[in-house]
DNA sequence: AGAGCATGCGCC
DNA sequence: AAAAGGCGCATGCTCT
């Protein structure tokens, strides 16, 4: 099980010696300005025939180059708007700055150091590394560096044009921007929190469950939106609570409490979704398409799962995804893999067991009808409590059923959370390494840091694992539509993906889509039988499809 | 006034 | 003031 335990990758991008035969054919780097490309075939690592070009010209020599070319950037975000503009195909690419941070990772800083020098590896640029070379040697080098990091580790490998090619994505999917109709919105919105008011104020649902806040309170002048005066006013009315959260406050009986809950539910709507989000992240283009601009990070969490910067636009609440609506004549085909974690923990461990309880398409029936558990609710429960590491009430009571059914499974990610106890770095399955932890002390408050440094190890290697498949499965889905005349990624959630197809299309797209995760699965975790369905619908909008 | 923290929520 | 991982964001509030 290679993914528990230390390991270390050498890889020092800091000193340029190794300037060994490069597997690729054309760089590109951006020069001044970012309008022009360099454009090179490069034969054992050097440059042989650097030549400039405008942006539009790339595409013809691109192609011209060598056919299996692998383009290589330093960093997509510059490089890949180019490149699509200039129409070229990007099939194997190299994104030296996503793989550097992954090899730097892998090779591991101690955390003083991180603490120290916190932008060093960022920072670390193609340019710094090699000020004096021409930038596409500079291109070279690098690679040659990540090169020899990556070895024979077919994992490291895979995790590296997987990652590249997210780099990809998350710039096709930004510039794409998710569909979106302004007047489903603003009509979702008067639904659940009322009509603004033509002079601005809170919409009317939110005042009105505001005063009845403050009347049952009696307190007439209170701003709901502060916990502070809330929870004072609360005090001073009886009810015994030490926050304002909804959990403490449910636990009480009081006539505030209610609509309390409510209130803050609109305005967490209101201001996470509501009518200035949408003002200020839907731009309408020339052609009159209305989409919601959404600018992806890939990488951009610890575990290798994406963020995305600004828009929220990965927390979009379930009450508008009706506003997330294909336009004329075209159809959203909406794709969730089911239960991908706990497969991808199947899979990781070689669980046959479990794999087999995963066949078909839902896990958790799997296990009620194998008799491991009683209800859907109680595999749920558990399953989630073996993945980040519940102690307590329901998860604790279902944990040693599954643990006796299911023990490879469950002694991977104990394995993975007792490693993360003892400060060691865990990794997933194609080999991304969890961070060092920061130091603990030998005493109560020590344990309980490491405890909880187990449990985020534990979940690293199945989220980070999961988040491994999830990309393999977009940059599938991508290759499957691209041929499709008008059908487009439009958005990646983790574990689900939008197409927006021509409805005649749709049909065929979802089966590719479909087809994608079978093939993202193989791909992985070889002939291990692991299957991963794929929930598809077919609809106008993202409300309808229903999980 | 602005930075930064704390709170609380909702998404996976 | 959560239980059980990962995020991002808005708001209130304190400190400077």
């Amino acid at each position: 099980m290679p993914q528990i335990g230390e390991q270390r990758v050498s890889y020092a991008p800091t000193s340029v010696s190794d300037m060994a035969a490069a597997s690729f054919d054309v760089g590109v780097a951006p020069l001044e300005g970012g309008a022009r490309l360099a454009v090179a075939t490069l034969v054992e690592g050097r440059a042989a025939d650097a030549v400039v070009h405008e942006a539009a010209h790339v595409a013809a020599d691109a192609r011209l180059a060598v056919p299996a070319a692998r383009v290589v950037w330093q960093d997509a975000r510059v490089v890949v708007p180019l490149l699509l503009d200039a129409g070229v195909r990007l099939e194997r690419v190299r994104d030296l700055r996503l793989v550097h941070r992954i090899l730097a990772q892998a090779r591991g800083m101690e955390a003083e150091e991180r603490w120290s020098r916190p932008m060093r590896v960022e920072a670390e640029g193609l340019f710094s590394l090699a000020p004096e070379a021409e930038p596409v040697e500079a291109l070279a080098q690098q690679l040659a560096l990540q090169e020899a990091a990556i070895g024979e580790d077919a994992g490291l490998r895979m995790l590296a044009a997987a990652e590249s090619m997210g780099g990809v994505l998350a710039v096709e999917l930004s510039r794409q921007g998710l569909p979106f109709d302004r007047a489903r919105h603003d009509a979702l919105l008067v639904e659940a929190l009322g009509e603004r008011p033509p002079g601005g104020g809170r919409p009317r649902r939110m005042e009105a469950l505001a005063t009845q806040v403050r009347e049952a309170l009696a307190a007439p002048r209170l701003n709901p939106d502060s916990p502070q005066e809330v929870l004072k006013a609360l005090k001073r009315a009886g009810v015994d609570v030490g926050s304002t959260s909804r959990w403490e406050l449910a636990e009480h009986e009081h006539p505030a409490v209610e609509p309390l809950i409510e209130y803050k539910h609109l305005a967490r709507l209101h201001t996470a979704n509501g009518w200035s989000w949408a003002q200020r992240w839907a731009r309408t283009d020339e052609r009159g398409r209305t989409r919601l601009a959404i600018e992806y990070v890939p990488g951009g969490v610890v575990t290798g799962r994406w963020a995305t910067e600004g828009s929220g636009a990965m927390q979009i609440a379930r009450q508008i995804r009706g506003a997330i609506a294909a336009e004329p004549g075209m159809r959203l085909v909406v794709a969730d893999a089911a239960q991908l974690e706990p497969r991808a923990l199947a899979a990781i461990a070689r669980d046959e067991a479990l794999a087999d309880a995963g066949r078909g398409t839902d896990l958790y029936r799997g296990l009620v009808d194998r008799g491991v558990v009683e209800s859907r609710q109680q595999a749920k429960i558990g399953m989630l409590g073996a993945l980040y590491g519940g102690t307590t009430g329901e998860s604790a009571v279902v944990l040693p059923r599954l643990a006796r059914a299911y023990p490879r499974a469950m002694g991977v990610v104990e394995a993975a959370a007792r490693a993360g106890e003892r400060r060691e770095r865990v990794r997933t399955w194609l080999g991304r390494t969890s961070p060092l932890p920061p130091r603990w002390r030998d005493d109560e408050r020590g344990i309980r840091q490491a405890r909880a440094w187990g449990r985020f190890t534990r979940n690293f290697v199945v989220q980070g694992t999961a988040a491994e498949w999830a990309l393999a499965w977009m940059a599938g889905v991508r290759r499957a539509i691209r041929d499709v005349e008008g059908a487009a990624l439009v958005c990646f959630l983790h574990d689900e993906v939008i197409v927006q197809a021509p409805e005649a299309q749709a049909d065929a797209v979802a089966e590719s889509v479909r087809e994608a995760a079978a093939e993202a699965g193989r791909l992985l975790f070889g002939g291990f039988p692991i299957d991963f369905p794929v929930q598809t619908a077919i609809v106008g909008d993202w409300g309808q499809a229903k999980d």
